[in-house]
DNA sequence: TTAATTGCAAAACTTTTGCAACGCT
DNA sequence: AGCGTTGCAAAAGTTTTGCAATTAA
């Protein structure tokens, strides 16, 4: 309870997280890692992954959800959904409005189930306009 | 397109399937080996998750939204959400109502964005009343 | 018979971690 | 100086896969 550590402002931790704030990729790590090595040639995989969880922890950046594949982060902290394409694995922000009945909701289920809830999370999946083209293509050519 | 494959209902499957739906556990990949293995012990890991993942695109089971901890399956394809408990790691069932707004939320944001959605998907995070009552007693005798 | 499936073990992947050296404060 | 952090490499954890043997249809 008294393990107040005093984190400091070393320049991989820096770099990492203006690289992640500045993409909509919402890259995994790996390709967090890719675009950091560019200003930081030295740094090592490990120390992006403590940095994305020490950053998360503070709230700096959101990981998504992740399935069996790599986990990708968020460098934008306003509360907003995503859009999964299945084939291509690309991730969108979406400009739709936030559960505004979150509060009535989380009541509601408290209510209901006695479980309080911190957050939740709304992804949306699907094909993106990409891959539908690249599909129908396909789709042709088998006939 | 044309490599339909004919399955085979084979012993292993059945099981799995039906230990999968007899709990609400929302088991990991591993605790249903487990599970399974009382009925088929000699079953192995790699025919669990084989068809895990048949069944999964088969729509008979769902796989549930994996952190970076193992994935959770569902045998309970009904639409419904989930509540993770972020201490105990316990996955609840939420009989809650599912997005009636649905058609319309997908059409708004095809309208918006171009994007087709195939599913969504809510989670809800928090701590579940055990893992609450312990924080409590924890911190209770921290003072 | 024959092609899907299994069991086993190895491999593939992602993420975490131990440790000595390094570098903020 | 003190200790949080890094780079490196090894380890851990989860899921997939190659292959010969087995089995459902």
């Amino acid at each position: 309870m008294f393990n107040k550590i005093k984190h400091r402002n070393t320049k991989q931790r820096k770099v990492i997280l203006e690289e992640l704030k500045k993409t909509t990729l919402h890259p995994t790590a790996e390709m967090l890692f890719k675009m950091v090595k560019k200003r930081s040639p030295k740094i090592s995989f490990g120390t992006v992954y403590r940095n994305l969880n020490l950053l998360k922890e503070q709230g700096q950046i959101l990981e998504l959800t992740c399935g069996k594949d790599s986990c990708r982060y968020d460098g934008d902290i306003t509360p907003h959904y995503h859009f999964f394409c299945l084939t291509c694995k690309k991730v969108f922000d979406l400009n739709i409005s936030v559960l505004d009945k979150e509060e009535k909701l989380y009541k509601d289920i408290y209510k209901k189930t006695g479980l309080a809830i911190k957050y939740h999370r709304l992804d949306f999946y699907g094909y993106c306009k990409e891959c539908e083209i690249k599909m129908k293509e396909i789709k042709k050519s088998d006939k």
